[in-house]
DNA sequence: TATGAATGAGCCTTCATTCAT
DNA sequence: GATGAATGAAGGCTCATTCAT
């Protein structure tokens, strides 16, 4: 009987009150008025305040790698993959600016992003790109002497440097109208030399 | 305001109580404990707790762009100076594994990052960053056809995920042992083709 | 309110709950549970969770003082009456370990037991005792000069030390064990010296 | 610097405040107000509101029993002791009526006076009953075949229940008029038949 | 200047009670 | 009558900041 989309509500509700005030400076009786529930009524969906965030990171991480897994499957090849999942990833970002926010500047905090609950969803993305590399090395499009690892933490953190300098910049500008460059640059930079 | 040294001891002080706990679980009494003195004795020198965090912030960074941007005057030309730019960012990390752990980790809150009071210190990283490519292209070896701005983001963003890694995998392998590597991407991915 | 017997069986689990956890530790839904019903069918038979509390002990005691005067009606006299009491004083207890808990331990807070709602029943209970000492004193058994309303508070008090302390000792004995020498020595106390 | 005084205005305050709403009708800051601090500062001298509680408790008790011990010291054998000792308690109670009524109302909850952190001081008064009443056997003052634990018992419940009855019956009468009343039962139902 | 005891605003969480189903 | 999700008041505790010494 207990309200099946409650959690998503509450955590939407906590994604637009992150984005404005931060974590640390939002209340859970905050949370509640932006969902148009009492503050108790939070309780019967999460222990803590504290698990809003991590619920929250992890279910829209794991939207997220699902998303783009499927839509880059349908590339040809790795470098088509890489491009298309560049785009995506400003893509998403552009069109959920409450939940850009939160994620490149509200959940760098402390413990709570790449480190505990989040790890294993964030891995997840890296596992995946690292595989677009590999097939792409498989096909010699990409250099079979490139170090993976630090490749892909490397597109990783170029492309959340563009989109934490986006938001921070106040979304001023298209994020996607960057995508290009970034996957140009970085396929360039990977790419076997006779390609 | 006598003790010219105190403002020291407290950020040094703050920085290894941050580096274990993080800013919001940190209390001021803690990093009053951790430089020997009393948590009045602060308030002599700061105004607020915040304003540890941003003058820490603000003043290593300074430190930082300064030390880069001296080193890297000596080298002979633009690829020359990236090489030995990513490899300083990586060397002053691994120096100092509580800055690091600041720096990456506990600084990447909200509101005070790169937005707000250090928005200006990081600017200059980034200018750093940018007027060496623009060297580079203006002598040819970059491909003119860059888009600096993004350029830029893309290798910040890659130093800073690798460090950021680096730090949360409890800094277990060399971290400079990833320098070359990233520079040789980059390099690779902005340089101009005949080159 | 149909079901007659539904407000027993919230007593009765809210006898064990209590004894478990005491009281104020006890919540609503834990005697719900423990009932095996729905928190809120507890508030369609009572007001409020400290209705089920004054309710529990008034019955309880109701049925107890009941319960030792039917029993020690049978008894010849004064003394043989007192004998019989501090008997059926013991008995109950060590057959009813959670009531004895409840109360012995968890009902002796502020205004709830000998105080307000419970009053009478208690006096009920110490009107029996005088009037089985008056009983004593008529028949010359008890000396006419004992000050009965203070031997009938030391007889009572006697008797729920020995409980309590049996209680909290974790009733590692059997209290009936102690229930002669209880008699004796306030018989003694009490009674004519020629007898 | 910390004011050694300040957890006794503390403890004294909360008498006050206990005495009049009960513990769990109490709140901490109740007590702040009424010891003229801030609610802040009682954290300073104890770390939960449960503490004060124990060591009112503790501390209370054990003034108690060294008051008593040394009181009855000086009387002349067992038989003067035990009277001397009633009197004791019962004028104690009736000097401090705000003390008697936390100690035989309020502190009688759960596990927090006979049980747990105040066990021990009240096995010292029991200890303290159970070595005169042996005293007494050892001067044939009282009988041999006493059973120690079981008068003691009954003594200490005989004075609790008065001393309750005096507290809720709102201390109408002088409680001290019952004592020799008291002792003398006592005594008479313990002593040996020759004396 | 340095101290650290004192302050009190602030917030997460609990849970008795209500009420729509 | 029975349910249990929802409510929201209440309060223990923390800790940044102040200030008398």
């Amino acid at each position: 009987m207990r309200d099946p989309d409650k959690p998503r509500q509450i955590i939407d509700a906590a994604i637009r009150v992150f984005a404005r005030a931060g974590y640390y400076h939002s209340r859970v009786s905050d949370i509640a008025r932006e969902a148009g529930i009492a503050s108790g009524t939070i309780y019967l969906y999460f222990k803590t305040k504290d698990e809003i965030l991590v619920t929250l990171f992890r279910e829209k991480m794991a939207d997220w790698v699902d998303h783009v897994r499927r839509e880059i499957s349908a590339e040809p090849d790795a470098v088509a993959k890489i491009r298309r999942l560049v785009r995506l990833h400003f893509t998403v970002l552009e069109r959920n600016p409450d939940l850009a926010e939160v994620v490149q500047v509200e959940l760098r905090q402390g413990h709570k992003f790449f480190r505990g609950a989040s790890a294993h969803e964030v891995s997840a993305y890296f596992a995946l790109i690292a595989s677009v590399l590999e097939e792409g090395i498989e096909a010699r499009q990409i250099r079979e002497d490139l170090p993976v690892k630090v490749a892909t933490k490397m597109l990783f953190g170029a492309m959340d440097q563009l989109a934490t300098s986006w938001v921070l910049g106040k979304r001023a500008y298209r994020l996607t109208d960057a995508a290009d460059a970034v996957a140009v640059i970085f396929l360039k930079g990977v790419c076997a030399d006779d390609v």
